[in-house]
DNA sequence: AATTAGCACTCTGAGAAGACGAGTGCTAAT
DNA sequence: ATTAGCACTCGTCTTCTCAGAGTGCTAATT
C-alpha cells in the first residue's frame, strides 16, 4: 500500500472516529490539506474498497472503514499519543497509600478507566484455581463467629467471616487453624479438597464436619471471588450508532453474561495489550464494538485483565496509552497488597 | 369516592400497568365485565380527570392515571397479592447457609429482588457513624502486612488489608492491636479521631505514625463501605416509556449519582415498606418513574434500605410483597452475620 | 500515466398530504 | 341515571416528493 492510499485510510479512520459520519472524498479533500482533488482521492477509496479497507453504508453516501480498514490502521498507522502529565498523576494518585484487597483495587480501576476514556470498561479477575495456599488463620470473634483469612503465593489476600462451633473457645479455634494452616501450607486451591482428607487428624478429627465445610468456604473465598468489576456502562449512550435501543440492550446484556466475558479473556495472550475489532470478538453481543485489553499482575503473575469496550470508531490510541499507564500502576499497587 | 368510580380508577390502573396503552372507556367495558356501557365509564372517567385522578396525553386517546391517582390506588385499593411458596423457598435459598460480609449481601439482594421483579433495584447501606467499636485485631501476614478486623456493636464485621512497619513482630503487632481494642471498646466511630490521642501511651506511642494512620483506616472500614449495590438496571429497556434514549440516559445517570440516591433515603421513615411515586421523588432524573423501598436490620437496628425503581406503572403489589419477603429473611441472615 | 473537471445517477432523510382509527364529548332518547 | 348515536379531534402510518450529498464514469488536461 503506498503512501497516499495509506494516508488516505489514515484520514478517514481519524476522522470517521471523530464524528460518526460517514466519510466523503470532498470533506477529506477539504478538511485536511492533500493537495489533490476530491476526484483522485475518489479513486483511492474505490481501490480501498477493493481491497476491503472500506465499506458503503449505500451508494451514495461517503465510505467508513471496515473491520480489516481498522485493523490496518491499529497495527500499521496508529501513533501512540503520550499522557498529559497531569492525567499520569491522577492515575498515580488513584493507587497511592492505598493497601485494600484485590476487589477494591478492580472496582477503583473500573471506575478510573471508564472516567478517563468514556468507554465503559470490565475489570476481570481470573478464577486462579492453580494459586497455592500459603497461609491461613482464624480469628474468632463473638462466640459462633470467626474471621477466615487466607494468603495465598500470588500474594493475594482475603479474608471472609465464617460460621464456627459455638462450643469452640477462641485459643481452642486459633491453634486448631494454624495447625491445619502448616498443613495446608503450599497445596494447589484445587487440590485443597483431597489435602484436607490427610490432614484431618487428632483434635481436628472431633469437629470433621465443620472443617469439612470451612474447607468449601475456603474454596470458595480463594478460587470463587468476585470475578467482574464493570463501570461506565451508560458512556454507551454518548454513540449516537448505540442510540437504538435494541443494539444497546444487546450490548448492556453482554455485561451481565460472565460466560460471554470469560470467552473473551480466555486464550487471550498472557501478557500487553490486545486489540480486537468486531467480528474479531468472540461473543455476538458486541460485534459491532471494539475492546482494547490489558494484563495486569500481582507480583509477577499475570492475574486478571482490564477491558475497555466501545464502538468500533474508538480512540484507539489514547485508549491504548491509557491502560498501558493503568494496567502498570494497578500491578506495581498490587505488587506489595 | 363511590365504589364505582373506584372500581373503574383500579381497573384502570391495572390495565395501564399490564399494557402500558392508554386505556379508554370501551377497552374498560368490554375487557372487563363492568355492567355498564361505555359512556358511562366516559363520564365516570371524565369525573375522576377533573377530580385529578387521571391525566389525557392528548384529546382523542384514552386515560392514564396521574401521581395522584397511582396514589389513591396504592394507598386504598391495592390487594397484596400472596407470594408463590417456590418463590418464598427461593429467596429464603439465597440466604441460607451462607455467613458472609455485609457487601455480599448487598450484591446479592440488588440481584435477587431485580432478577425476580424485573425492575433495576439497589441496596443501599447508610454512613454508620453513630456504631461503636466492640472489637479490633490486626492478623499478622507477611511482614508489613497485616489484616484489619472489625467487629461494631450492629454486629457487623468487616476486614482489610493494611501495611504496617515492617519491623515489628507478628506477636508484638497483636499484642499491641489487643491492648488498643480494649482501650476503643465502645468508643463510636465518630469518635475514634479523638479518643485515639488518649490511648496512645506506652509500647504504641513508639509507632505513633503507625497508629495514627492505622485508625484512619479504621475509620474508613468502618464508616465508608461501599454504600450502594445496584444490579437490573438494563430491564429499564424492557419499557416502551424508556425507549427513548434521553429519558433512559437520565435515569442510568441517577444511578451512578451517590448523591441523588442519597437524597432518595435520608428522612425516609426508619421501617417498614415505603411507595414514592413521580413528582414525589426528591431526584428530577426520575419524576417519571417510581419507587418502593423497604428498611432492612442487623439486630434490632435498621442499616440501610432495599429500593426497586420502575416506571410509574409499576407492579405496585407484586414488588411490595416481594420486598416485605426479602428484607425480613435478609435481616434475619444478617442477625448472626 | 496520473490527475482533474464535469455530469448523470443513486440513495437517504426530511417534510407534506392524506387516510385511518381509536376515543372522546355532547345530545337526545330510554 | 344510563345509554345509543354521532360528529369531531388528534396522533400515527403510509405514501410521495424533493433537496442534498456523494458517487462512478468519461473525457480533457498536465
Amino acid at each position: 500500500m503506498d503512501g497516499r492510499k495509506q494516508r488516505v485510510l489514515e484520514l478517514l479512520v481519524e476522522d470517521y472516529v471523530n464524528t460518526g459520519e460517514p466519510v466523503g472524498s470532498r470533506t477529506l479533500s477539504r478538511k485536511y490539506q492533500l493537495g489533490v482533488s476530491p476526484a483522485t482521492i475518489r479513486n483511492e477509496m474505490a481501490d480501498l474498497e477493493v481491497e476491503g479497507y472500506l465499506e458503503h453504508p449505500h451508494t451514495s453516501s461517503g465510505r467508513v472503514p471496515s473491520d480489516k480498514g481498522y485493523r490496518y490502521y491499529v497495527d500499521q498507522l496508529l501513533e501512540r499519543p503520550g499522557l498529559d502529565r497531569s492525567l499520569i498523576q491522577w492515575i498515580q494518585d488513584s493507587y497511592r497509600a492505598r493497601v485494600r484487597e484485590l476487589t477494591w483495587f478492580m472496582h477503583q480501576t473500573a471506575k478510573l478507566v471508564s472516567d478517563i476514556t468514556a468507554y465503559p470498561t470490565l475489570v476481570i479477575a481470573p478464577r486462579v484455581s492453580d494459586a497455592r495456599l500459603m497461609e491461613l488463620s482464624l480469628v474468632p470473634m463473638r462466640p459462633g463467629l470467626a474471621v477466615l483469612v487466607l494468603r495465598m503465593d500470588s500474594g493475594l489476600i482475603e479474608s471472609q467471616t465464617i460460621a464456627v462451633p459455638t462450643e469452640l473457645l477462641g485459643s481452642d479455634l486459633a491453634a486448631m487453624a494454624a495447625e491445619l494452616s502448616r498443613g495446608l501450607h503450599g497445596v494447589a486451591v484445587r487440590d485443597l479438597e483431597n489435602a484436607i482428607w490427610r490432614r484431618l487428624k487428632g483434635d481436628l478429627m472431633r469437629h470433621r464436619q465443620f472443617w469439612e465445610e470451612m474447607v468449601q468456604r475456603l474454596i470458595e473465598v480463594a478460587d470463587d471471588e468476585e470475578r467482574v468489576a464493570v463501570s461506565g456502562t451508560r458512556n454507551m449512550l454518548n454513540y449516537p450508532e448505540f442510540r437504538d435501543v435494541d443494539r444497546l440492550a444487546r450490548v448492556l446484556g453482554f455485561f451481565e453474561k460472565e460466560a460471554e466475558i470469560d470467552r473473551l479473556v480466555s486464550g487471550r495472550s498472557p501478557v500487553g495489550i490486545e486489540v480486537m475489532i468486531g467480528a474479531e470478538l468472540p461473543s455476538l453481543d458486541i460485534q459491532d464494538c471494539s475492546v482494547v485489553t490489558a494484563a495486569y499482575r500481582v507480583g509477577r503473575k499475570v492475574v486478571g485483565r482490564v477491558l475497555v469496550l466501545g464502538p468500533r470508531r474508538m480512540h484507539y490510541g489514547r485508549v491504548i496509552a491509557v491502560l498501558e499507564t493503568v494496567s502498570e500502576e494497578l500491578s506495581r499497587a498490587l505488587e506489595w497488597a
